[in-house]
DNA sequence: AGCTGCTATTTGTCTGACCATATCGTCGAA
DNA sequence: TTCGACGATATGGTCAGACAAATAGCAGCT
């Protein structure tokens, strides 16, 4: 007898055993896997144990299952990387620096064509415009510019937000039912450029995020970040 | 009695409640929702059941869960953001281009200084320093600059990746055990600017990648795409 | 007041049995 | 030869019961 001191087997040890057979090869990509019955006696476990260490592996990529076909390891790697999404605050914060909000304007405007457009506004809906700045300690950290549809939200028109940032009030206030996030790098501009303090032109980190509600668009934001700015993940 | 036609209830029918519940401010931030047991009891399904819907409600950042304290709403909700990362090729193809490959520079050298300490590279260590292009009908798409470890990887030098490029190669050759991904926003310069046919200083969205097999340094990408990239996801 | 240890409660996980669902192969009919 | 029906099979999911692990909150001690 081995496993004399055998520890329980839990279906973390089973999908830790998958993955290193996978990475070190033993089964290459494409490789059909031993169906869940087979595994399930080689562990010595329940059935149910070897199929939530498979889920797990298809949630973050690693292998393919088709009922009946079996599961195969992905031939290529369409790896899924999870980024987490902080709010300002809470970022800034963790950096150990002093979070700060100021407001920089803050206007009524109908929905220009290209926004009208993308959020699938009738035309000439008004708008609350918000444009903000985080700081981290003296540093400017992040400029937001905001569209609010006061058609989906009209409790926003009374709130001045002098004290702090729409995302908080939108947080408390507004559920969402589906959002959509872009990266991108843009170039500073204008009063982004002069916010951040950065060159006419510098690039600048770039999240977009349109967030509905039962199908009609609550509201729609740019968020630029200070000179330098990474977000990274590890697994 | 309602439920005439009662179809079964899944975890999928309970998780998608809860979040209704939820999203419609039945139970907000903060909120302490019901136990499993309670939730059990209520949808006339298995403790199990419940469990599965609440842990995917975990996973996905909506609600925090702790031994004995229970369950309850996400505060800020800290959303995971998840982007699939497929490979160039396979990218270009989804959008009905046809796929170009042009190696732009291929050379062995000692690794620089910044590299080598973010890789944990002894000093004066050997890398194959490529430089490529990957093109997306007529119209550059992706600029790729990468370095191997020929120690970590030595049958890399005997590559030529003419034809095809050092991703395809290592992923069939290397396995790898930990990924480090940043996205980040920074100027075009030199060969980067000329190659995606773009000004000097525009902006670009850049993603570098860091790959370890073991604790061991394998290869350390920067790729940049042309003007106007994004990346996108909704959920 | 502050510390320590206990206990009840809640989530976490496993088991073995069962049925559901998708689909690959095969076999037979047109 | 081609098409369709159908059975075998692998994964998907549910259930009830059991035990494990973490810990909030309490009781009792110093």
């Amino acid at each position: 007898m081995n496993d004399v001191q055998a520890d329980k087997v839990s279906f973390r040890d089973v999908k830790a055993e998958l993955l290193r057979r996978i990475t070190e090869r033993e089964w290459g990509p494409g490789a059909l896997l031993p169906g869940e019955v087979e595994l399930a006696a080689e562990f010595q476990v329940a059935r149910a144990t070897v199929n939530r260490a498979m889920r797990e592996l298809t949630e973050e990529g690693i292998v393919e299952r088709r009922r009946k076909a079996g599961t195969r390891v992905r031939p290529s790697p369409l790896r899924a990387a999870r980024f987490e999404i902080p709010l300002v605050r809470a970022e800034i914060e963790a950096t150990g620096a002093a979070y700060g909000y100021r407001l920089l304007e803050r206007r009524v405007v109908v929905a220009p064509d290209w926004l009208a457009a993308r959020l699938a506004l009738a035309a000439g809906v008004r708008l609350l415009y918000l444009r903000c700045l985080h700081v981290a300690g003296a540093a400017p950290y992040q400029h937001e510019e905001r569209w609010i549809s006061l058609a989906a939200q009209p409790a926003a028109e009374a709130e001045d937000f002098a004290e702090s940032g729409p995302n908080e009030w939108l947080i408390r206030a507004v559920p969402f039912s589906e959002v959509e996030i872009s990266f991108l790098a843009t170039a500073a501009e204008g009063g982004v450029a002069w916010a951040l303090a950065m060159a006419e032109g510098e690039p600048v980190f770039t999240v977009e995020r349109t967030t509905w509600w039962q199908g009609q668009a609550v509201t729609h934001v740019r968020l630029s970040f200070g000179r330098g700015h990474r977000i990274t993940t590890r697994y």
